[in-house]
DNA sequence: CGCCTGTTTGAAAGATCTCAACTGTAGTGG
DNA sequence: CCACTACAGTTGAGATCTTTCAAACAGGCG
């Protein structure tokens, strides 16, 4: 408990330091032009022009594991596109019980526009790099372009869509299901490798945190999989799904 | 469990039915003029041309308690807003577990517009009615019309948050904690009678399904803060608040 | 009055959590 | 290259909480 905090108050001062020093360089142009997900982020419907402005506004921003972008409770007053990396969304209970509410991948939007409070905190899981934008400037930019609003909804109908989904699993599945729930989640979203390994972004204790469970449920959930010939382990983090039809039946409680 | 299934079965039906035998009379401006959620529904920020317009593309229905609007999976044919009443949002595994996702009230939003199906059943708890548009027409109509795709975007960052926090709520809290914070919940958004008794909108049941619990345990719950006199009951769905604060601080689990 | 349905209560079983010890691995420095 | 340290992860045993199963109770309605 106590180094959970201790992390947790590294990562704050590691933000702050994060946001000061970083050059105010605008995004000119020329990084949008190579960016990786210009096609899937909620810019892609914009003109080049559009996208020029928009850049205007906001700065790129590396963030190593670990650093927490934002906080809960906090006023918004930033938001972004992920560009790289993966973060986990998380709020706490005032005794420090963590849930994660959300995990975040390469081009999705992270931040709470026109609102003024961040309802979750925000922390890199991986080495991430984001385009960041002041929360005022970025609400302006979008109430004056539709075409970026529209995206923005869509991608919080979907966002809204997961939330629910996972609402089932939180009230409803036993750990067994939810283990094997997000086990097949994480492959959806990750690229295996050659050996059919995913390197899963999550520590034992953050897939206890997004599952509602505590560590050592997991582990021996995990474990009773790989003896089962389920899965199998390669190191601390890494997953082969062996049998997926098995693990799909235990996943729905067959 | 069998009970609930021919519930189900009966409300399809009954859904059926209302569509079916709904006169398409359509809503023209004559009830917008007295519509009691014009305020504060999607539509508040159109112009009386406009809401005509988006009038011209829905009609009023009324449901009884009980009957489902929409069902988890179907293709998503239908928005609507709430003029009175109250629904939940409910999604269920393969063998039957249900999940309430959540509860909407007068003036909120229901349906999945951008979207080919729809990601959770919407049932009636209470007789209502609804402002109800084809899909398709809503979708095109919002596209044109910037300012409802802003109010939208507006409920649905909202819907976003509060469903994130309830993830806190499943993933974390204990049965005390659960049932003290529904109650909280519902004493905000519901009005208190003279005597500063609120009625549910949910039986027993339901309110389990709301907390990832069993009826039993709800019912053990409300039982102990009875007798802790922390609330009060007042025949089935009736409950008042005795003592807010020990609520609150229970609810936090302290 | 008797039935139907929703709710409450009790006792026992079962799942998950808690606390504690142990293991393995990655990283560090000699 | 190996020994050592630090820490994530695993395992075990017992406690605790919630569920399960069963039965009793209560209010509304024919």
């Amino acid at each position: 408990m106590d180094m959970r905090f201790d992390l947790a108050q590294k990562a704050q001062e590691d933000a702050a330091f994060v946001m000061a020093a970083a050059p105010s360089r605008g995004c000119g142009g020329q990084y949008c032009d190579r960016c990786e997900v210009r096609d899937q982020a909620i810019c892609a419907d914009l003109d080049e022009k559009q996208r020029g402005a928009l850049n205007r506004i906001g700065r790129r921003v590396s963030l190593q594991a670990g650093q927490t972008v934002m906080w809960e409770g906090d006023s918004s007053t930033l938001v972004a596109n992920v560009i790289e990396g993966t973060l986990k969304l998380s709020t706490s209970t005032g005794d420090g019980r963590e849930q994660i509410v959300g995990v975040v991948y390469a081009s999705d939007f992270i931040g709470r526009p026109f609102g003024a409070r961040t309802p979750h905190s925000v922390t890199a899981l991986t080495d991430a790099r984001l385009c960041l934008y002041p929360r005022g400037a970025f609400d302006g930019f979008a109430r004056e372009h539709p075409a970026l609003e529209h995206r923005l909804l869509q991608r919080t109908l979907d966002d809204l869509d997961r939330t629910r989904a996972w609402m089932l699993l939180l009230g409803r599945k036993n750990a067994r299901e939810k283990v094997a729930t997000l086990l097949l989640d994480m492959r959806r979203r990750l690229r295996a490798d050659r050996d059919g390994v995913i390197e899963l972004p999550l520590s034992r204790q953050q897939i206890a945190d997004v599952l509602g469970l505590t560590i050592e449920t997991v582990s021996r959930q995990i474990g009773d999989l790989k003896r089962m010939g389920v899965i199998a382990l390669a190191g601390r983090r890494g997953v082969r799904v062996v049998d997926e039809e098995r693990l799909e039946g235990m996943a729905e409680g067959e």
